[in-house]
RNA sequence: GGGCCCGUAGCUCAGCAUGGAUAGAGUGCCUGCCUUCUAAGCAGGUGGUCGUGGGAUCGAAGCCCACCGGGCCCGCCA
């Protein structure tokens, strides 16, 4: 799809306001390339837009930027007509330069801009088109998602949806390693400690909670159960032993609830990679023969080393070293990683055929990795960028592998580990799971002592809750409705609390927190957006202003000048740059803020200014024109974030 | 011991990349606002030596250095 940058917002104002800059001081200190910003100031009395360039020129000139900046808008003052959307300009003698909008103007454009481009409004082209890798989500097939894994699918999920707004071709990969040591764990509970198969929960929370959790305690009552998950671990090695195929069975019954609940959480994939046949595949061997070929790797053979017999990589800090293969001939952890990140960037070919694993509830099919010929051949790998989501933890291994890619690869930056922070129980959330943690502000939830909030049990809390308030508002509506939007609530909730922090700070989860539905929140944004489908419902009717009945943007209503229509209108008015900001930053929580204050601004509009309720025809229909331009805009932003939109809660 | 990250209001966090105007939200607590498009809302009040100290700068929450407090990573585990 070819998209042309969209301009005709606030981008266009800002544009108009460098050229008269650049004009001003080209003409009257002959300077060029000047570095300075234009943006919006933070409050609404020093205009609407504003610039730091006579701070910046003050070093070049040796004047005070007070000065300077009375001098550039002077000389602004004459050339400024042919600049369409710049009402005024005017010094401030802290030195900045502020500038007045036309706001008829910026309305005008903004909604032409938002009535044609619809729900590709926001949209710019900064993909090109170029394939990218996603990888997120990829939970160790023998537990239930907790929340903590719900925030890495949930930025890695709206990274997609962003990385396809914004013109790239993202394909969407979950990676199950259903060959590693948890696995092992459970088959061990299955097949020596006569854990029954069958039971009454959810396969994949009965896996996790129970029979994991227990194993592992077994583990420090009587050692030599350590014994067994080696035994298991190597039988799973040979793709086609008895264990294996159990493994196999267990592992995709877990999956498929896994999914499930990814399902619910709106997020969706393209394939599958199982890492058992990563191995079988026997990509491993040939990128192995690439890096012995390379002079990063080395057979240690010092015999009074560590490492004496080991196939060891240079780790990028000094000297520090990381095994790959240990002295009898097995790979580790990393060593696993590596062609998959190579398969992922094309360095080494595809081996892989494809299969159909499920038909997703958007309608995509869910591809899966297949040893088998019959399978299709798809263009899966082979991709201008691969993005890894993974917690922190794993930053230094990424490094590694990064450094490694790097070797085989002229294009540096191509792939790369998209890092966040943990979620972690605050203090009082922490003290229902019984943990002492004294003066401490949270703790770390752990997989296998069972100290985590399951995803599908706070979505559950979360709905109920939904669904109380939705019944109190709506009595007479009917269940499956109820449902529904109590439903999408809570993911709403649920996908908002991980989006809005930055990635680089551990999200402190309080339950009682988390199901207050009440301020910065998902539900918040939801209902800003009922609020103002409900006025457009009702406007349907009114035969005096809408023809046709349903709202449409009258592109000629730009008579609106009341504080808070402004400020709605220059939020919508900035959007795309936004959407650039955030798909640049790769850090989803900007476009989240965005999306918050998009909401609160719309608030503040509806509060203060009738629209049906307005006497005069003509301002009702501008009016409006505004209230849909706002739906567009917070309905394309929304579906960023994998949020639903509810015409009515 | 080495590396990475965090420290801003009682609590949870924006702002820091690219220094600049009176440091902002949410929550909590207090006070108002539903015969008017949904009060899951809005308005107001309360609340901050921006961890500490130094440096460069006309100017620092932001940049540099040191220190203090907290978290994570550093295995022939995964």
């Amino acid at each position: 799809m070819i998209r042309e940058l969209s301009r005709m917002t606030i981008r266009r104002a800002i544009d108009e306001a460098r050229a008269l800059l650049d004009e001003a001081i080209s003409h009257n200190y002959g300077l060029k390339d000047i570095a300075y910003d234009v943006a919006e100031p933070k409050e609404e009395q020093y205009g609407d837009l504003y610039s730091n360039l006579a701070f910046q020129l003050s070093k070049v000139l040796r004047k005070s930027p007070s000065m300077i900046a009375e001098e550039v808008c002077s000389i602004c003052r004459d050339i400024m007509p042919k600049y369409r959307m710049i009402k005024e300009i005017e010094p401030h003698r802290a030195g900045y330069i502020n500038f007045r909008l036309d706001m008829h103007e910026l309305t005008r454009i903004t909604l032409e801009e938002v009535k044609s481009k619809g729900k590709a409004y926001g949209s710019i082209d900064i993909g090109k088109g170029r394939r990218v890798l996603v990888e997120h989500t990829s939970v160790n097939p023998n537990k239930a998602l907790h929340i903590g894994h719900v925030r890495n699918l949930v930025l890695g999920d709206t990274i997609y949806r962003l990385l396809r707004f914004t013109n790239h071709n993202v394909i969407v990969l979950n990676y199950i390693d259903d060959s590693g040591l948890q696995v092992a764990d459970i088959v061990v509970g299955f097949r020596f400690l006569n854990f029954p198969i069958e039971s009454s929960k959810k396969f994949d929370h009965y896996c996790g909670d129970d029979v994991y959790v227990k194993v592992n305690e077994m583990y420090e009552h009587d050692p030599s159960l350590l014994e067994r998950r080696r035994e298991v671990l190597k039988a799973m090695e040979d793709y086609n032993s008895d264990i294996a195929r159990f493994a196999r069975d267990i592992t995709s019954r877990v999956l498929n609830e896994q999914l499930r609940t990814c399902w619910r959480l709106d997020a969706r994939y393209d394939c599958l990679n199982f890492e058992s046949q990563i191995i079988a595949s026997r990509l491993w061997d040939r990128a192995l023969s690439l890096l012995k070929a390379s002079d990063i790797v080395r057979v240690d053979d010092d015999p009074s080393s560590k490492y004496h017999g080991c196939l060891v990589v240079k780790a990028g800090i000094e000297g520090e070293e990381k095994v790959l293969v240990r002295s009898d001939g097995t790979a580790t952890y990393i060593a696993k990683d590596i062609p998959y990140a190579m398969w992922k960037l094309g360095i080494l070919e595809d081996p892989f055929k494809y299969v159909r694993y499920a038909e997703q509830p958007d309608g995509t099919v869910l591809w899966a990795t297949s040893l088998h010929d019959g399978g299709a051949s798809l263009h899966v790998n082979g991709a201008d960028m691969a993005i890894t989501v993974i917690d922190v933890r794993q930053s230094r291994l990424q490094n590694i592998i990064m450094k490694i890619l790097s070797m085989f690869s002229n294009d540096n930056g191509r792939y790369r580990h998209l890092a966040y922070e943990v979620v972690a129980l605050s203090s009082s959330t922490a003290r229902l799971f019984n943990i002492e943690i004294g003066d401490r502000r949270f703790a770390h939830m752990k997989g296998r002592e069972g100290i985590y909030i399951n995803a599908d049990d706070m979505l559950d809390r979360l709905h109920s809750k939904a669904y109380e308030e939705v019944k109190a508002r709506n009595p007479e509506a009917d269940e499956q409705w109820l449902h529904r939007t109590a439903e999408s609530i809570a993911i709403a909730a649920m996908r908002y609390s991980m989006l809005k922090q930055d990635l680089d700070k551990i999200i402190t989860f309080d339950l009682e927190d988390a199901l207050n539905l009440q301020g910065e929140s998902g539900q918040y944004i939801q209902y800003a957006y009922a609020r103002a489908s409900r006025i457009l419902e009702r406007a349907s009717s009114l035969v005096a202003v809408v023809v046709g009945g349903e709202v449409d943007i009258d592109t000629s209503s730009t008579h609106l000048l009341c504080r808070e229509e402004m400020a709605l209108i220059k939020a919508i008015a900035r959007f795309d740059l936004i959407v650039e900001d955030t798909a640049k930053s790769l850090s989803p929580k900007t476009i989240a803020r965005y999306c918050y204050s998009l909401a609160m601004i719309f608030n503040e509009f509806y509060e203060k200014i009738p629209v049906l309720h307005e006497q005069d025809t003509n301002l009702v229909k501008a009016r409006l024109s505004l209230v849909k331009a706002f739906t567009i805009t917070m309905s394309n932003c929304m579906s960023l974030l994998g949020i639903d939109v509810l015409e009515r809660m």
